[in-house]
RNA sequence: GCGAAAGUGGCGGAAAUGGCAUACGCGCUGGAUUUAGGAUCCAGUGUCUUAUUGACAUGGGGGUUCGAAUCCCCCCUUUCGCACCA
């Protein structure tokens, strides 16, 4: 009784694997290209999780599998190195992050290559490397050179114990802190702004070119948020100016009763009165104070305080009052709304809670609306009323002639709005790529001219520990510099980037990973990009995906591409849980790998991941039926070990056992190009217990060698993707060719062997099993029939009953339809 | 609150287009082999039943159909997004 001894025969196909540079892809080769990329990793915790092997393991079975399918498969790997997760764990150790790092990349990529994955290891990249950041440098002043990249001032959400500022990406749902937990409150800073906005449109159009799945796009599109409506101003009275303000329902324009500003709303205060002036102060302050998530909070009662000011309805003329309501958004639209408080719920509890007014203008066709004995806003589609030359149009109508007599007199007219915000990219941080802008007394903000990049990142002695302002402003030598522009004493800007901008052009760099002139070669990304697959966690929807789509467009924006989309096909890994409970290191319910990667090895770990579920839903994590997958190992390890080499001798083709082996090819290619691992795993199963089946009852005299032969070698090319090391294996024991499984193609099945010359088909009464006959393939429905008769449970139920109609699936099922 | 997805044995999960529900694996039961344990092999394993029989079973209730896990309606549960976006 043998074992397969998978230590020896894991590391040894690694050696060679290595040694003969397998997976180094010639990028000019003739045959298709295909790129398969999974999201790179970060360097922060120390250990791969099994996370991490549920996104690379499988993926890279199905790279394997296209490569064996005659696609020239290029699968890179690197390390997104700069950023909080490494500082933090950096500070956490009290040693220098560049060390940090540099040990955890060098940890990882070790515990990377067990995977036993075809990364091109010629062609990593290290985000947090100068010949890296010099370019994501590069990009930011292509940024800037666009007009895509601007500093403002601007509430930005600051978290108090890792005293840095976080995008709203890193805010979570329950306003805390995503790093630390710390509820996230709210700072005026001067940050640098990537102009997304600009791409909105852009973003949501380029949906059509691309294979994502459903969900992600919608989430994603909800998150751009578009929202058509239109800017409507309101004339001051007393004064010049106007408010401008957004709405989807211009049709409601008559029954505004006051207007709400947001408190950062610039004219907030300028436009209020003397004598409401202390009360509005108080109440700006008093929403700085709070934190985002308690002034969003739906549950809480609205707040509010009067200006003293007055503006003029643009259409009816009325005077109405300007509040200023914490519930405005100053993030969104303009800043401001027009509150019509009978169809806005929102605005109605703020009007009746303040005593203003409310205003019937748009009629309940069922059901008459009298604006003194509602008890919430009528906010659906009706009749307009009490709107002047707009009575008796319907809603719908209303806000397109509405917005469109606006237009007419200069007051506002349609517009567009998103939900989507700009990209704050200025981080308070040491380790990330500095910011390549110098601040000059005499000329403002001028960018570092391309040949001075990189902006070196400082080392050496510096503090980088997070105190509330960036660490790099106290670093003399790095901070002070001279104007590019003038020549004057200048400083840099002290600010490191978002790491987000790193890892949004890093598909690029993977491609001319050691190019030290440019970026990236246009030529190769052209032949190249976008990519073909991408797998990733679901979580980077708005995150990182989004960015890179941007950044992608910009490229393509300046000429440098000819694609504007960066990955063409999208899949998400599922989550593996932990009793039911998402792994993490905190709750200490995180399991390790490596375990199990000791006792049964890298494939067979691989393997039961895959087997565990549906890849894009996941599943609970379970140490127990890891064994079945060990056992199936050994089932086929044992094969071979006790029939190869084969003697020479055929006979005739066991046609059952000659189908199940066409079918297993059949099915696991369609299933594995699924990413169905779970499913093609089965059918290989099912192939290894017939071929068991078959050798225990066939005296071994009668056994057909040469048919076994094949199955033997067949099984070595279909189980390779799976089981990398393993298919490896098998296949030098049955072939005497040099090189590698996976320069053979998979095998092709033959159509005709998956073909039963006689078939079972089911036979039903009235839609209920009776049971099945055997008829010859192709018979028609008498043959059917004939043979159901011969069925005794049929005539028994068929008895006394008049057959009214016959139902014949031909090969399938024969339903006779009685009574 | 809004939106989306999903509910199948003791467990993980299979079942293009509606057409033999529970493939494959875990676990469990029995047997073989073994000094024993382990490993391996064989058989069985949805529920009830009069047990080689028959009935009932895909969250619950209705419906469409010759036929429904699959399609339609209502309800329940779970998960995931979004959440004062004007």
């Amino acid at each position: 009784m043998s074992k397969y001894p998978f230590k020896e025969i894991e590391a040894k196909w690694r050696r060679i694997w290595e040694e003969r540079e397998c997976y180094k892809t010639d990028l000019n080769s003739s045959k298709p290209k295909l790129y398969c990329l999974v999201m790179f990793s970060y360097p922060s915790a120390q250990k791969l999780h099994i996370g991490h092997w549920y996104n690379y393991g499988p993926t890279d079975t199905w790279a394997r599998f296209k490569r064996m399918q005659g696609y020239n498969v290029f699968e890179p790997m690197g390390f997104d190195a700069f950023g909080l997760p490494a500082e933090n764990y950096a500070v956490q150790r009290g040693v220098h992050p560049a060390i940090t790092t540099a040990e955890s990349v060098d940890l990882i990529r070790e515990q990377l290559k067990v995977i036993g994955a075809m990364y091109d290891w010629s062609r990593d990249v290290n985000t947090s490397s100068p010949d890296y950041y010099k370019w994501t440098q590069w990009l930011f002043l292509l940024l800037y050179k666009r007009g895509l990249a601007y500093q403002k001032k601007a509430p930005v959400n600051w978290c108090s114990d890792c005293q840095t500022v976080l995008a709203n990406e890193q805010v979570l749902a329950n306003g805390e802190c995503q790093r630390c937990g710390t509820l996230v409150i709210k700072r005026d800073l001067k940050q640098w702004f990537f102009k997304i906005t600009e791409y909105a449109e852009k973003l949501l159009e380029g949906y059509d070119k691309i294979d994502w799945p459903k969900k992600s796009v919608a989430q994603q599109s909800n998150w751009i948020g578009r929202s058509e409506g239109a800017n409507i101003h309101f004339p001051l009275v007393g004064r010049e100016g106007y408010i401008e303000t957004f709405t989807t329902r211009a049709d409601t324009l008559f029954g505004v009763t006051h207007l709400v500003l947001a408190p950062e709303h610039h004219l907030a205060l300028e436009l209020t009165s003397s004598e409401y002036i202390g009360g509005v102060e108080a109440y700006i302050e008093s929403a700085r104070q709070t934190s985002d998530i308690e002034r969003e909070s739906i549950s809480r009662e609205k707040t509010g305080v009067f200006t003293g000011a007055y503006v003029r309805n643009p259409l009816s003329g009325e005077e109405v009052p300007v509040w200023i309501a914490d519930y405005v958004l100053s993030t969104y639209g303009t800043g401001a709304v027009m509150a019509v408080p009978g169809h806005d719920q929102r605005d109605f509890e703020f009007a009746r809670k303040y005593r203003i007014p409310v205003k019937v203008v748009i009629q309940n066709p069922e059901n008459s609306l009298e604006a003194d004995k509602m008890t919430e806003a009528f906010t659906e589609y009706g009749t307009m009323v009490n709107s002047g030359e707009f009575n008796t149009l319907s809603s719908q109508d209303g806000i397109f002639y509405a917005a469109d007599k606006l237009k007419s007199i200069g007051q506002g007219g349609p517009a567009v709005t998103y939900h989507l915000r700009d990209w704050l990219i200025s981080r308070q941080r040491y380790w990330g790529a500095p910011i390549p802008i110098i601040h000059c007394p005499k000329c403002g903000a001028a960018p570092v001219p391309e040949n001075d990049l990189p902006v070196l990142l400082p080392k050496g002695d510096i503090d980088f520990k997070p105190k509330g302002k960036s660490p790099l402003a106290v670093v003399d030598d790095f901070i002070n510099t001279e104007c590019p522009e003038c020549g004057g004493p200048a400083k840099r800007d002290p600010d490191t980037m978002d790491t987000f901008v790193c890892s949004s052009w890093y598909y690029f760099r993977y491609l001319c990973a050691h190019l030290d002139d440019k970026p990236f070669d246009s030529e190769v990304v052209n032949r190249w990009l976008p990519v073909d697959q991408y797998v990733g966690g679901a979580d980077h929807i708005n995150g990182h995906l989004l960015y890179s789509r941007f950044i992608t467009k910009a490229l393509f924006d300046e000429g440098l591409i000819d694609f504007d989309e960066p990955f063409k096909c999208l899949r998400h890994q599922g989550m593996i849980t932990n009793l039911g409970a998402k792994m993490s290191k905190s709750k200490g319910n995180a399991a390790n790998p490596e375990v199990f990667i000791d006792r049964y090895g890298s494939d067979v770990f691989r393997l039961y991941l895959m087997f565990m579920g549906d890849y894009e839903i996941g599943g609970d994590w379970n140490d127990e039926g890891i064994v079945g997958i060990d056992r199936f190992v050994n089932r086929i390890w044992r094969l071979y070990y006790d029939l190869w080499p084969l003697p020479e001798g055929d006979g005739i083709i066991p046609q059952e056992l000659n189908r199940t082996l066409h079918y297993t090819i059949k099915s696991m290619g369609e299933d594995i190009a699924d990413f169905s691992f779970n499913t093609a795993i089965s059918r290989s199963m099912e192939l290894i217990n017939a071929i068991y089946g078959y050798i225990g009852e066939t005296p071994k005299s009668e056994w057909n060698n040469e048919f076994l032969r094949k199955c033997l070698k067949t099984i070595g090319l279909i189980i390779a993707p799976l089981a990398p090391h393993l298919g490896e294996e098998l296949f030098s024991i049955t072939n005497e060719a040099e090189g590698t499984v996976f320069d053979q193609k998979w095998p092709e099945y033959d159509a005709g062997a998956l073909l039963r010359d006689v078939v079972e088909i089911a036979i039903q009464i009235n839609g209920r099993l009776r049971g099945t006959a055997e008829v010859n393939r192709n018979c028609d429905d008498n043959e059917a029939f004939d043979a159901a008769l011969n069925v005794q449970n049929i005539e028994k139920h068929l008895a006394g009953k008049n057959i009214v109609k016959k139902i014949f699936i031909k090969d399938k099922l024969l339903n006779i339809v009685a009574k």
